[in-house]
DNA sequence: CTTGCCGGGGA
DNA sequence: TCCCCGGCAAG
């Protein structure tokens, strides 16, 4: 798991933030072309949400932006954590389920470059693709820096910010390690009615991307479920935000996890309406290794880094003498029936713990 | 009630 | 080891 960050090179990083800016247009394209698709397709699907994302039939690694983003620049292997669960899977192909869970509505332009036959086609039977309200969203980006809190328009501006204020780096405009993108974070303010804005702000608002499965299956399960809870308690914040609604967004999955374990990291402040995010620590790397040593910077204690780091390369808890909490995804039983008993992965035939679909 | 799966047992 | 299933807990 260490290993893969630092196979991440600067390029990258610059493919990455250039994916960025080209999103933020394309969305805005989005909403005249598709917006009618959207609402057709938010009236008649029975339920939005994040999609599980599965080890197993994951999407080539990396599921951003509800696939907004094209996915290949994610083969770069982003997230090409080894998945940890078996690949022998494709022993027993995705059979094709009942009709009503096929679901025909794809994005056009969600291609499936970079993802082979056999994930594409597990996409279809997964659960309807994750849409995103963007109605009159307005993207901005917003410094984490500690104290700062500068918000740009582009994500260039935010990105020269940091480098040139925070990170000191007046004569090197163009170098870009991707560093900067740690700090700062994409808000969308919302500038639909409240109550259209509120009725967004499901349990799990679409908008919220939640952050991947680790593959660390059990460890990111118990512990990314506080950062989801600090992601639901933006809830009767935005209520208390009646003009603007601030949809956060965190670009990278590991962006989001600062508020994990970080106790108070998180602050809203109820009177008024104004609130402020602001974790410590942006600058969470998963390394551990400082990118560079020599500045002082707005970082994660060496604590909190440790505390981080372990959460996510701990095994999984083993929760000695309970029970384990029954997985909630569907398993082999639910998924393809009594009837296709010989369907099913070998543990639910034999009453164990589903090995196909693991939560 | 259904579902997931642990623990145990038979071949 | 493979396979099955009773029974429990959760929903």
């Amino acid at each position: 798991m260490v290993v893969v960050q630092e196979e991440l090179s600067s390029s990258e990083w610059t493919v990455e933030l250039q994916v960025q800016e080209q999103k933020s247009s394309e969305e805005l394209d989005m909403d005249k072309v598709t917006a009618a698709m959207v609402l057709t397709s938010l009236s008649t699907s029975p339920l939005v949400r994040s999609p599980p994302v599965r080890p197993n039939e994951s999407l080539n690694g990396s599921w951003k932006e509800g696939g907004f983003v094209p996915s290949s620049t994610s083969s770069s292997g982003y997230w090409s954590w080894n998945a940890p669960s078996d690949q022998s899977n494709p022993s027993t192909p995705s059979p094709p389920l009942s009709a009503d869970s096929f679901k025909p509505f794809r994005l056009p332009f969600q291609t499936d470059d970079g993802i082979d036959e056999a994930e594409s086609s597990s996409l279809l039977f997964d659960e309807p693709i994750p849409r995103k309200r963007k109605n009159s969203m307005k993207v901005m980006f917003k410094c984490l820096w500690k104290n700062c809190g500068k918000v740009l328009g582009t994500a260039v501006g935010i990105q020269k910010h940091i480098r040139t204020i925070h990170l000191g780096r007046v004569g090197e405009s163009d170098y870009s390690d991707g560093e900067e993108d740690f700090y700062y974070t994409e808000i969308r303010l919302n500038t639909d009615s409240v109550a259209d804005g509120l009725s967004s702000l499901s349990p799990v608002s679409p908008s919220l991307a939640s952050p991947p499965s680790f593959p660390t299956q059990d460890a990111s399960k118990s512990e990314l479920s506080c950062a989801k809870m600090d992601t639901k308690g933006m809830t009767p914040l935005s209520r208390s935000a009646p003009t603007n609604l601030y949809l956060v967004h965190t670009d990278h999955a590991y962006q989001a996890t600062p508020p994990v374990n970080i106790p108070g990291s998180t602050k809203f402040t109820p009177n008024g309406n104004s609130f402020s995010i602001s974790w410590q620590s942006p600058p969470v790397t998963f390394t551990g290794v400082p990118v560079s040593p020599t500045h002082a910077r707005p970082t994660a204690s060496g604590e909190q880094k440790q505390q981080i780091q372990t959460i996510l390369s701990s095994p999984p808890r083993a929760s000695v003498g309970l029970r384990k909490p029954r997985g909630e995804g569907k398993k082999c039983r639910k998924v393809y029936g009594m009837e296709n008993r010989d369907m099913w992965c070998t543990a639910c035939r034999w009453k164990k713990a589903c090995q196909r679909f693991i939560d």
